[in-house]
DNA sequence: GGTTATACTGCAAGCGGTTGCTGCAACCGC
DNA sequence: GCGGTTGCAGCAACCGCTTGCAGTATAACC
């Protein structure tokens, strides 16, 4: 029922290799018969069988993208990129979503390899000791998380946690909390990491809270927990959680912003949004899904590329109003 | 490099047409001739390669999902639901993102057509005029929209909307608001249609505004508009405009709840965990999602099934905080 | 014991493209 | 005018798997 190429060979007088060559290899054919081919091709409505060609060529022009969460904010920026600078490169990305379940990842990631081209995978809950299996997938970029010997792309959380310190420290705050992210987290150790240098560094008093989900609810827990510590300045693992602990300060008539300060991490839309509006650390989510792709086609294509290239992105500070001068008590 | 069924096949001392049809076809073949296969197939880490199974058998086994936007968080249940429900039907699920650009359907499910055995569209503004040519597209199925002569999954919103509307005149609210999502969708004609009945049933006066984006800022905007407008009872559109709204009141100092009460549509996980936590509409996205699926594979699988098939499923209200009594002035 | 059913297995022809190699003609330079 | 490029198109094999049909051995039947 579709157009094939013999279809469109047959229809130009010429063989299928001589159509085949005119659309994809134009320059070992004549002008003026692929011009006529291409026209034919146009009118005819051909359109070259995915699974044919992926046959011969060995490629599928697929790429996959592994994600711990569709939901989690975070993710559809990247997923977004990705896609985007995909179809720039004629390719179509296939999504895996484990549902925050790391042990999913090899297993699913197995499956999915043997559709595509390569992997990229933005799970930064993965235990250490997959990663290896994962790498041996082949072609294979991993987002915010460096993994050695392989490509990744990771964002430089460093940078804006730093600034985050350094905003509630400029604040007059004296005594801060963390709150961790989820344990195995590569981020959450990166995130954490940064806020304990920082605050040394500038001789802020540290409160490590956590480890906690990634989720609205572990904040209105940990919203307590700061409460009871006396802490005025809040850096949480991610939005969601910073979210969670504005919604019970204000429940609890504690004044975001005035009393306490809360910084999330990821500069979700909701940042923007939510009452009063949270100062985040921006992390370029969408930029590293489009150097996540092109680091991989790099690959895929065998450009000359080292296979663990690092690319480092910068995260910084976006001050809003959830953060304010501490009060002198 | 990889292991094909040739290799398989020499190592069995069979001929590939026994490997194949005892691997795919297991009754064709002696049991413990079919056992013996399985096993070497097993052990040399035999895996069916997709593109040459797809080109004789012409079928993908890919099912495509387009959606208008990932990040709008009536969308990933659905994702997810459509993807599980897929995966376990042994169907991989590729997703087009049309970022909210209606005029990009049609070329993106075009292009999608060509890698997928059918495709599930769940994209509520689509212009109307390009129904039918996506319908042409060969099996699809509409989620959240009814079409002529197109299976489709949708849900009852009338349901829900009306148990909202009850739900306001039940507490005292005599003057609400509606406010409208976007100009072109579906399900805001259905939520709005649902709303004006209703009110008209129970004597409310009804203000209608917008039409918004489903933003959380079309939601501050609007928040705005109600306060001018003496109206202590709204209803939002989604979750994203009733967030917004509810953030706006607050930092007007009108208390969500008290002042005036809010419900959103879709229940998204951010309802139960806003301050207050949001009364609202709850859409089965998961339920319609897997529904979708098992339509569509029916469709595809060619089971006696009238193609205009189509499933209706309950919304409901969920009542939480940001609803209580209207003052008695 | 001969014959027909029965149960497997193998052969070979594709599915729709791609590609190395051959063939042919026009063109080059000497 | 002849051998030697050069440019373009066709042949045919092949990618890995499926499947209709034929072949063969065994079972079942009279």
């Amino acid at each position: 029922m579709a157009v094939t190429l013999a279809d469109v060979a047959a229809a130009a007088g010429l063989s299928g290799s001589t159509v085949s060559r005119a659309l994809s290899a134009p320059e070992k054919v004549n002008a003026t018969t692929r011009e006529r081919v291409e026209r034919i091709a146009r009118e005819m409505g051909y359109v070259p069988n995915h699974s044919a060609r992926s046959l011969t060529a060995g490629r599928t022009d697929l790429i996959g993208l592994m994600v711990p969460d569709i939901a989690n904010p975070f993710f559809p920026p990247i997923i977004k990129a990705v896609q985007a600078r995909g179809m720039q490169h004629g390719r179509t990305v296939l999504i895996a979503d484990v549902d925050e379940r790391p042990a999913d990842e090899l297993p699913r990631a197995r499956t999915m390899r043997r559709q595509v081209d390569g992997l990229i995978i933005a799970s930064p809950r993965t235990p250490d000791d997959l990663m290896d299996e994962l790498l041996a997938l082949g072609p294979v970029v991993f987002v915010n998380r460096a993994v050695p010997g392989a490509a990744s792309v990771v964002i430089d959380e460093a940078g804006g946690m730093d600034q985050a310190v350094e905003h509630l420290a400029a604040l007059g705050h004296r005594n801060i909390a963390y709150l961790n992210g989820p344990k195995r987290s590569w981020s959450n150790t990166q995130r954490r990491n940064a806020v304990l240098a920082a605050s040394a560094r500038l001789g802020l008093e540290l409160v490590e809270l956590g480890p906690f989900e990634a989720q609205v609810q572990s904040g209105v827990h940990a919203a307590d927990l700061v409460i009871a510590r006396g802490i005025t300045g809040v850096i949480a693992y991610d939005d969601l959680i910073a979210l969670g602990v504005m919604a019970r300060l204000t429940e609890r008539g504690v004044r975001t912003g005035a009393d306490i300060s809360v910084i999330g991490v990821d500069d979700s839309p909701m940042s923007a949004m939510a009452y009063p509006t949270l100062t985040s650390v921006h992390v370029p989510g969408d930029a590293a899904g489009s150097q996540a792709v092109d680091t991989l086609l790099a690959i895929i294509e065998d450009r000359q590329v080292e296979d663990d290239e690092h690319v480092v992105l910068d995260s910084r500070l976006i001050v809003r109003s959830s953060t304010g001068p501490a009060r002198t008590t």
